[in-house]
DNA sequence: CTGAAAGCGCTAACAG
DNA sequence: CTGTTAGCGCTTTCAG
């Protein structure tokens, strides 16, 4: 083909049969000595690779996929990049990907259900290998029927037999038992409202908690947030208001979000009240005073699911599925109860 | 094609020719119908749709990449995700692309050059229509260079000819302004050591300040930062041993780590030390106390970006570029020098 | 309005 | 070890 340039001249996308007759050897010559699969005499390779290099060619990526079916492309669903928690786990893919040698196209959905499956659809038009979806809003079967045939995984979906799940109630126990100990006996929650693929509701966790401790629960200690800092920073207040002397909430930007109401209500963190959040977000360390969190051990699951998806992607059996336990880490948000 | 599942079972992926058989038309009807391109009896476009539709037949992308040469995908190179403005830089080219149509193949470097110019050639086998890079170690030339013949546009640069780029010294300005209405006399700087393509550097912007206001200026508080929180830790302490007042991170990671280490110091923001970044994170809200910032305004350079590529992707010609003059947003880390 | 035929650029048997 | 020959699945003239 040519493409005529804006300044007049034209310059012509060279193909392999043009390489091809240019060093004298047929396409299949030149194909192998790019693809490295057979066998090249030393003497026309270099030859052939000569004349490539002056010509600058390069082997035409969607003719290769329309010939081999391998795009090394893999599609990567997420709502969006504002929670760095977020943007710790694409970035986590990509280096898994790009070990392997596959790329990243990234789609963001912003919450909408619409975006997601359009983008799951035009995935399963063979644009890539597989498909990794963080999607709350679309249910593993539903994302499924929407891409066809691709390889799909889920991620930290429990429905969907994934290759790693992070065991949730475990890290609830961890943030619970850890706030028990520094004598915290009202204790608020705020959990994240839409989530689906996540196993048991978090609340239920907190329920057996603390009928475990003998305690009686209060539900109006238990709120449902939207995941942003804005949900931390009202939900914090009321919480206060209801006595609680301690919060955890389930993420840790909602987290920031009550460190900022604290700090702004003029209520002490940690000797008036106390804020666990969950994620081990990388801001985590930067606000006033550093967070104390539940780890989500972003690169492990990140390497599982990835190795997984390309398991399946070759038509390798599937492996037994990992339950990673997340673990608590202790920074200056947490303090022993204060007693007035 | 057929694929063996694991279950035992073929699937085999239904092509344009079987569609058309089982329609009992021809390919190209059946292509017409799906591309809208020409008009079809609506009668045999039904018959079609129908057909496609019980088959799940989706047209393979590879096969019309290779035959209209559109990928409908842009290529975007960005060093990491770790700074959450930059991760608001890619949610935002997402977003304007997205409204085109278009895809986003995501490229992560983490600052070295070999990996930017790896993405950079597999881009340039036709795996995507246009290239955004935002990495400061490969200049344009080279980029250019790499990719080949596609079109390419680089963030902000002064250099590329980008169709919008941000008036650095400006924003410069505008943050010293602010400290010296404050007060402030000792204004220490971290500026971005490793920033090509950006125009003129910071320091030579800070002393033709300092020149206009009769100050002479004092090398000691021009210190450079890598743009991590890390840095602005280490360097706010050292500027305030220098007697700083006041300190303006270029970036407000750097910024946030200099909170940082003055909490943990215990000088006290905005009291003892002024701090302004520059970028206006995203988390910029959430530290304590909310810093004060030179605003970036990624959407609108975002869309310029992504429109300038689009405009010399579909041939027209360049547009007039736009100096965008960024602006101060005065939170709560800035305050007027107290004179022990 | 619909069909036939010729590619797009590359790989993959299969011969030589 | 190298060349020949078919496609991969879709678009696109160009006739009918």
């Amino acid at each position: 083909m040519t493409v005529a340039t804006k300044s007049g001249q034209v310059k012509s996308r060279i193909s392999i049969d043009g390489i091809a007759r240019l060093a004298g050897v047929s396409k299949s010559t030149v194909s192998n000595t790019f693809s490295g699969r057979k066998f090249v005499n030393p003497e026309v390779r270099e030859r052939i690779q000569e004349v490539a290099a002056r010509m600058g060619y390069r082997p035409h990526y969607a003719a290769k996929v329309l010939a081999t079916r391998k795009t090394m492309m893999i599609g990567v669903l997420v709502s969006e990049l504002y929670n760095p928690n977020t943007s710790a786990i694409v970035q986590s893919f990509e280096q898994a990907l790009l070990r392997r040698k596959y790329k990243m196209l990234l789609g963001l959905t912003y919450g909408s259900r619409e975006r997601g499956i359009e983008y799951l659809e035009q995935f399963g038009t063979g644009m890539v290998d597989g498909i990794i979806t963080t999607l709350p809003e679309v249910p593993f079967r539903e994302a499924v029927r929407s891409s066809g045939t691709i390889p799909l995984m889920v991620w930290c979906s429990v429905a969907a037999g994934s290759p790693a799940i992070l065991d949730h109630e475990a890290g609830i126990n961890c943030a619970l038992e850890h706030l028990w100990e520094l004598g915290h006996r009202r204790i608020g929650m705020i959990s994240l409202s839409s989530c689906v693929n996540v196993g048991p509701v978090s609340s239920e966790s907190y329920v057996r908690f603390m009928n475990r401790k003998g305690m009686p629960v209060d539900e109006s200690l238990l709120v449902g947030g939207d995941s942003h800092a804005q949900s931390g920073y009202q939900l914090g207040s009321v919480l206060w208001q209801r006595g609680a002397t301690a919060i955890f909430a389930r993420n840790d930007l909602m987290g920031f979000g009550v460190l900022k109401w604290a700090r702004e209500a003029g209520v002490r963190v940690p000797e008036d009240l106390s804020v666990v959040g969950a994620d081990d977000n990388p801001m985590a360390t930067l606000v006033a005073p550093p967070l104390t969190t539940i780890q989500m051990p972003v690169d492990q699951l990140t390497e599982l699911t990835v190795r997984g998806l390309i398991d399946q992607i070759e038509g390798r059996p599937p492996r037994q599925q990992e339950l990673i336990i997340p673990r608590l880490i202790v920074r200056e948000s947490t303090g022993p109860v204060s007693h007035p």
